[in-house]
DNA sequence: ATTTTTATTCTACGTTTGTAGAGTAAAATC
DNA sequence: GATTTTACTCTACAAACGTAGAATAAAAAT
């Protein structure tokens, strides 16, 4: 099951403070802040997902996530790949390094980071 | 506007037929294909989204894509960029290296398509 | 002790999505 | 020319989303 956009984005803040009561999660919002049962009924959705549990403290719960930001987003990534480039992560890679302006810098960066990755094979 | 899943969905198949008729995207389906009528309403709304449009051929509408590829791809990868990476597309890079398992010569392929960029600079 | 604030639940409601039946008109077939 | 098929349109409807008011109950403030 996935997210939606809205509790995408709640679980973005959440990721950001590992461990959150929902005051916090609704102060990191920007103006216009959502009402506080809105995001009570995102938590309890996200909750019946699986992407969210909590602990009670006192009359308070501190919410925290279930799944690790960087298994989300692999996830996302590889959905991405299979859909727009049936399955060739070199495609995308190569899409990637066109599309999206990087600088030199940044390229050198890139090329410095896959040479490391090689030598480890 | 953005288009839900099943007409993205939809949309990778007039992608690849690059103009299609309703019967032809509808044939692209796996098992179980949906219903015709569900098919012309995704259509329907994704050229109210105005992500397609048609000329009518006889009786019959041929219909292509008005939004590229590609085009809808990038705004994707950025968008996902800008939550999950801060913006930063060599920080999302370093990731995608990392995470994806990409082979010894994938990665080389990739190396050597990096520095064709760079030499573009 | 009474009032106010805080934390959460329950309920609700308009919108978008996923899916498709019923109806209609033209074209093809018998 | 009557019947079947094809290509759409219109309408519908349940599920998921985005959003939040009303209600309740406990804690804090007065």
């Amino acid at each position: 099951m996935q997210l939606s956009n809205s509790e995408e984005q709640l679980m973005q803040i959440l990721w950001k403070q590992k461990r959150a009561f929902m005051k916090d999660l609704i102060e990191a919002y920007d103006d216009p802040k959502p009402a506080t049962t809105t995001v009570a009924t995102l938590l309890k959705r996200m909750q019946d997902k699986k992407f969210v549990d909590y602990v009670q403290l006192g009359r308070s719960r501190e919410y925290f996530p279930l799944v690790k930001k960087k298994d989300y987003f692999s996830r996302h990534v590889n959905g991405l790949i299979k859909n727009f480039f049936n399955d060739s992560a070199t495609q995308f890679a190569s899409f990637f390094t066109q599309e999206t302006n990087l600088s030199k810098d940044e390229l050198e960066e890139l090329k410095s980071l896959i040479d490391k990755q090689i030598k480890k094979k």
